[in-house]
RNA sequence: GCGCGAUUAGCUCAGUUGGUAGAGCAACCCAUUUACACUGGGAAGGUCGCAGGUUCGAGUCCUGCAUCGCGCACCA
């Protein structure tokens, strides 16, 4: 049959108008969003209020990853806006009560950061200089700004959360669980305080945590010396290596390997130096494990109170610890020609002072890694400081497993190591518990303005009768300003860490606590699973002796074209705001979730983003046509359909129940490629280009049966693809034939529908 | 140093339990008042990083190696 036998085109009256015109995201897609917004239906209560979902329904939950209210969304948020929406959006349609909790990250270091850097670029101030309430101030005024940015992002990307449970980790009650949580380990001795080495950034003028420790390699001057002559004239009988001379002021060892025939005569031995560039020192020689007998000469100088591994060195061996270094990276002891100078300056010096008194024995270049803070980039000088830790060793207080105490450190590796917990995908697992087997104490306090100030009141501070009240409320009795709060902040990870209970009220027991809790899947990026992931974890196991979530599912980066990481001074970035306006969310998400495999990076651009524009086009035809041809009728189900129909119709059940097991086993990129493949390739270009003759012959029956089929397969279509299209399938299920006059986003998934038919 | 990942068509990537290599984009040929040019049809394009091994059969499993990327540790 060809085409010009079809019968003239009928009337096209009955046509929406808008299906005569392309397809236009930018005016469909927020009259949908307000149209949702309206239904209530992102409120799982509503959901079971107006009959979609039974009450009794399983829940399905996902909290999500709070963005940080430091700017504006970029396209690692839209990836995860994404996936978590299709996640719930299927389960929603599968029947299941389903919340997904939004929310917003205060960031304290990043967010005081950003803020701090435009106050000095124009006004030229500190954050001093204003004072902490007035600066709170402006960050609290920025935060609010930068909150309701992203909020307006998120929306335009289509994400059906629950707006009336949001929250926000620096809100009231978050603040009281935040203060709650405090309260219950340090009365469980899990937090103690404590000088200790910290990585000081004295660029940010206060101590960041391990992991936010960035380390950058760079050529280093590693010097080769004798500490000098002792008191009897003799020189310091073993020569030591490092690129840090200037610590050198501070050294109370020398540390050498047990095993090292070389230097054991002299272990045990202390020796005077008078005269070390003007400071006089003691060094005792011990042995310790911990020294490389193949590195440099083998011995360690050992400053205790500016390195790690020599603090720990000292502990042993019960060495002074001597701080040489203060808070501006300045040298503290010394005569004038080091005190009070910058310690690269100071090492010139003493470099100096080595060489003129024939002390330099080699230099040479190394590679060396250097620490440097993530967010500021300042230069990590490790000082001891009294701080605020949690100890992550210590025996829980009634906590016991097969008879033996609990420490948090074993309440995150549990569940992984049980099975308990997934990790998709699952290679991830390794690097979990590696990273808690090299775990220390984690320092929770930071010193900087913004954020959850640590509960903690102090009488008599500094004094030896000082009294240290903590609580969930400041002290009662404090009508004279006795007490004092102290005046840190807590590292903003720790509020994080009971972000998946503390969004659903702990600590009060609330029924979205008893509904919702333990989650579902926790969906983020995998360069936060220990700063958050593990504390979550680690958080949920100890107040509320579950897990948190059951599956962590990880997705990669974002890159550009290029592979690079998107950013502003490479110029290569895409603004999920940009996309949607020119392509739409629906387009943008498709680009992202097509050939992103489960924690693999993966490149987006504008042409793989306008091919899903097309595909939202070739979806728009797709009814244009069906209505056209079949008309804007429900038609009923033929008794018969032909046996042509009927295959294609079980190929499509086939199909569909592929892509509910990619979606229930979180292969969101085969499912969605799937759809579109289907959808284009098989329904429009095969399945619809063969219908035009039996639409246009006179074979009445095949006719019926294949106006059905049609009708049937758009439906299928749309359903298939809302929870990665949300916009323009719920645009289409207005326009189109069917039987219910229900949203799309409520209408049910395949598993009944498929039966049905 | 330890660990993880990647290596498949020109580019970007799929390929779930081993069974004749797939998609999108680009390039090539053809079509053009067709639901749609935000289009359709066609053809072309691959020793699946290298070397071994297991197997009737390996892109897929095992061993080793190489290159790239990432994490952790060291960083005297």
């Amino acid at each position: 049959m060809s085409d010009e036998k079809r019968e003239p085109l009928p009337n096209p009256a009955h046509i929406p108008e808008k299906l005569l015109k392309p397809y236009d995201p930018t005016e469909t897609e927020p009259r949908i969003y307000k149209l949702w917004e309206e239904s209530g239906f992102f409120n799982p209560d509503i959901c079971v209020e107006k009959g979609i979902t039974a009450p009794n329904a399983k829940p399905f939950t996902i909290i999500m990853p709070p963005p940080n209210v430091t700017g504006i969304l970029h396209m690692g948020h839209a990836d995860m806006i994404a996936l978590e929406d299709v996640m719930i959006r299927y389960h929603r349609m599968k029947g299941d009560r389903t919340l997904w909790i939004p929310g917003t990250d205060h960031a304290a270091i990043a967010t005081q950061s950003v803020v701090e850097k435009e106050i000095l670029k124009k006004e030229d101030k500190s954050r001093h200089d204003l004072g902490r309430e007035a600066f709170l101030e402006r960050v609290h005024a920025f935060a609010k700004q930068s909150h309701d940015t992203i909020v307006s992002q998120v929306k335009v990307m289509g994400a059906s959360c629950d707006w009336s449970r949001e929250a926000f980790t620096l809100d009231n009650m978050r603040s009281l669980a935040v203060r709650t949580m405090f309260k219950k380990m340090y009365d469980d001795g899990l937090i103690y305080r404590g000088t200790r080495i910290v990585n000081w950034d004295p660029k940010g003028q206060t101590t960041i945590a391990d992991d936010e420790i960035v380390y950058e390699e760079r050529t280093a001057r590693m010097y080769t010396f004798r500490y000098g002559k002792d008191e009897n004239g003799e020189l310091f009988p073993i020569a030591i290596s490092t690129t840090r001379p200037e610590t050198k002021v501070g050294d109370t060892a020398v540390a050498v390997h047990p095993s090292d025939e070389r230097y054991t005569q002299y272990v045990g031995k202390t020796y005077k130096i008078p005269d070390f560039c003007g400071v006089p020192l003691t060094i005792k020689i011990v042995a310790d494990e911990a020294v490389e007998k193949d590195f440099g000469t083998g011995a360690l100088g050992v400053t205790p109170a500016h390195s790690m591994a020599d603090w720990d060195i000292a502990e042993r061996h019960n060495l002074p610890k001597i701080q040489v270094i203060n808070e501006f990276a300045k040298l503290t002891i010394g005569d004038e020609r080091i005190i009070n100078k910058k310690s690269t300056v100071a090492r010139e010096v003493i470099v100096e002072w080595l060489r003129a008194e024939g002390l330099l024995e080699k230099e040479e270049d190394i590679k060396q890694n250097i620490s440097t803070a993530e967010r500021t980039g300042g230069i990590i000088e490790p000082l001891p400081k009294l701080q605020w830790f949690i100890n992550v060793n210590k025996a829980i207080p009634g906590r016991e497993k097969n008879g033996k105490p609990q420490t948090l450190k074993d309440i995150m590796r549990e569940p992984l190591a049980d099975g308990k917990i997934k990790i998709i995908p699952d290679h991830f697992d390794k690097t979990y518990f590696h990273w808690i087997d090299n775990l220390r104490d984690w320092c929770i306090s930071r010193q900087i303005w913004y954020g959850h100030r640590i509960p903690v009141w102090y009488k008599n501070a500094g004094t030896p009768n000082e009294e240290i009240f903590t609580g969930i409320e400041a002290p009662s009795e404090n009508t004279n300003n006795v007490w004092t709060q102290d005046e840190d902040t807590l590292d903003t990870w720790f509020s994080s860490g009971l972000w998946s209970f503390s969004t659903l009220g702990w600590p009060e027991k609330t029924p979205d606590l008893a509904t919702y809790h333990p989650t579902d899947v926790l969906e983020t990026g995998y360069e936060i699973l220990f700063f958050w992931v593990a504390r979550m974890i680690m958080m949920t196991g100890y107040a509320l002796d579950t897990i948190p979530f059951h599956t962590v599912y990880l997705h990669g980066t974002v890159r550009a074209a290029d592979g690079r990481k998107m950013s502003k001074s490479l110029g290569n970035g895409i603004n999920p705001l940009d996309v949607a306006r020119d392509y739409g969310a629906d387009a943008g998400r498709m680009a992202l979730m097509v050939g992103a495999s489960p924690g693999l990076d993966t490149k987006i651009s504008y042409d793989k983003i306008k091919g899903y524009k097309n595909f939202a086009n070739k979806l728009w035809n797709i009814a244009r046509f069906v209505i056209h041809y079949t008309g804007a009728d429900l038609i009923t189900k033929p008794a018969e359909l032909s046996t042509k129909d009927a295959i294609l119709l079980a190929e499509s059940d086939t199909l569909f129940a592929e892509i509910t097991k990619e979606i229930e086993e979180y292969r969101f990129h085969l499912a969605s490629e799937k759809l579109y493949a289907y959808v284009w390739h098989n329904f429009a270009d095969i399945i619809i280009e063969e219908s035009k003759p039996i639409l246009g012959g006179n074979d009445t029956g095949a006719h019926a049966s294949r106006a059905w089929l049609l009708q049937e397969l758009l439906r299928r279509s749309l359903i298939g693809l809302h929870p990665f299209m949300p916009h323009i399938t719920e645009e289409l299920w207005s326009l189109i034939p069917k039987e219910s006059d229900n949203l799309l986003i409520v209408t049910k998934w395949f598993s009944t529908e498929i039966s049905k038919s």
